[in-house]
DNA sequence: TGAGAACGCGAGCGTTTACTCGCATTCTAT
DNA sequence: ATAGAATGCGAGTAAACGCTCGCGTTCTCA
């Protein structure tokens, strides 16, 4: 149950192991599809030995749960980064650039996007998503807050959550649809038109 | 692989086996989890033969099926029948009342949605979810296109797949919430808004 | 250069779990 | 009443898979 490594690899040798591992993971991952990603597997396309693998990956969860954690690390830093550079701009200059920030961040390798987003629940990982929650969700609610008077929500940080989980399954919906989809300028359009409209004050009927 | 019923059942009996299998299923998920649900234990609980299960049901997937397959059936007849009733009022109120009645389509048995959601992707049940989809969207799409005089999306069908793609995910995340949030007004009245946003013509900002 | 730490190996153990099979029991229809 | 269909049974099988353990190899450092 333990996440952290058993062993924290020293050497240049096993930080080599240790990575290699976490490559072949990836590929196994998206060339059989999580439900036939053995560790046995894992080790074998990685040219190492299981023994090897569990001295720095506890479980199997551990080992996917790695994978994970990049992600979210980067896609952590992605939105802060960006939120900060487009918060004093309009609000669908600022909407558009985050969008396309999350969606940057999951055309990397959008095919172990889709394996992993798809089984996010199964691992023990529910909390690993939580926590992107739990430091998103503040961010965009201080910027609410900030433009209180512009904007129409007057609970922030429900409007913020209520924005998370909208944004966050549309996105992977689209990175699931494939990439003739998913590079869609008119997605775009649609999904700041989404923000846009709920942040802004009441329109026509 | 197969879903349907291996032996369809023709008595009595028999039939009051497999009602008593759905709700052992449905018991088992509930206090154990998806990991510990075995087809063993499910019979164990409906105080049932694994073979007699097996008769029914060709395989642990087939018994889960089933449970998600009702589930779906009861939220198309909902959705359509609501959709059907408030499809000449106020955009506002045909919004509140659709939100409402899926909400009140998760009310029945949250526990259960929770464990079976959470888990959708990794049955071959992403079908079904496609199916409720394939579904919907051409009823949200139809009701844009009859007032798109009066909305704002220029592509009807992206702006009906945007809105399943986004508030599905809302609504279950506030199942997985809790029922104190869940019943929350505030988070319907925002789900509402989120919808009248998105389809009414641009606001100010 | 040698001792000890770090690393690597992989056959195989132990457990879990979906599913079968041969036979017993109960129902239906004639 | 009875043949045959439908239903029910549950110990047992087979396969998958996570993970261990004992031992060999390579590196670090004084």
């Amino acid at each position: 149950m333990t996440r952290q490594p058993r062993k924290r690899p020293r050497q240049a040798r096993s930080r080599a192991t240790v990575e290699t591992l976490l490559e072949a993971t990836t590929r196994v991952l998206v060339d059989h599809g999580f439900e036939k990603t053995t560790t046995n597997r894992v080790a074998e396309v990685a040219g190492v030995s299981v023994g090897s693998l569990y001295q720095y990956f506890p479980n199997k969860e551990a080992l996917i749960g790695a994978l994970v954690e990049v992600h979210f690390t980067r896609m952590r830093a992605l939105f802060a980064s960006t939120l900060a550079a487009v918060a004093d701009g309009p609000l669908p200059l600022a909407a558009r650039a985050l969008i396309e920030a999350v969606m940057a961040g999951h055309r990397e390798h959008p095919d172990l996007h889709r394996v992993v987003l798809e089984q996010l629940p199964r691992l023990g990982i529910q909390a690993e998503r939580d926590g992107f929650d739990a430091f998103a969700v503040p961010l965009i609610a201080s910027y609410i807050e900030r433009r209180r008077a512009d904007l129409r929500p007057a609970d922030a940080h429900l409007a913020a959550w209520v924005l998370m989980r909208t944004l966050q399954p549309l996105v992977h919906a689209a990175v699931l649809r494939g990439p003739e989809f998913f590079a869609d300028p008119a997605f775009i359009d649609e999904a700041t038109a989404l923000v846009v409209g709920y942040l802004a004050p009441v329109g026509e009927i």
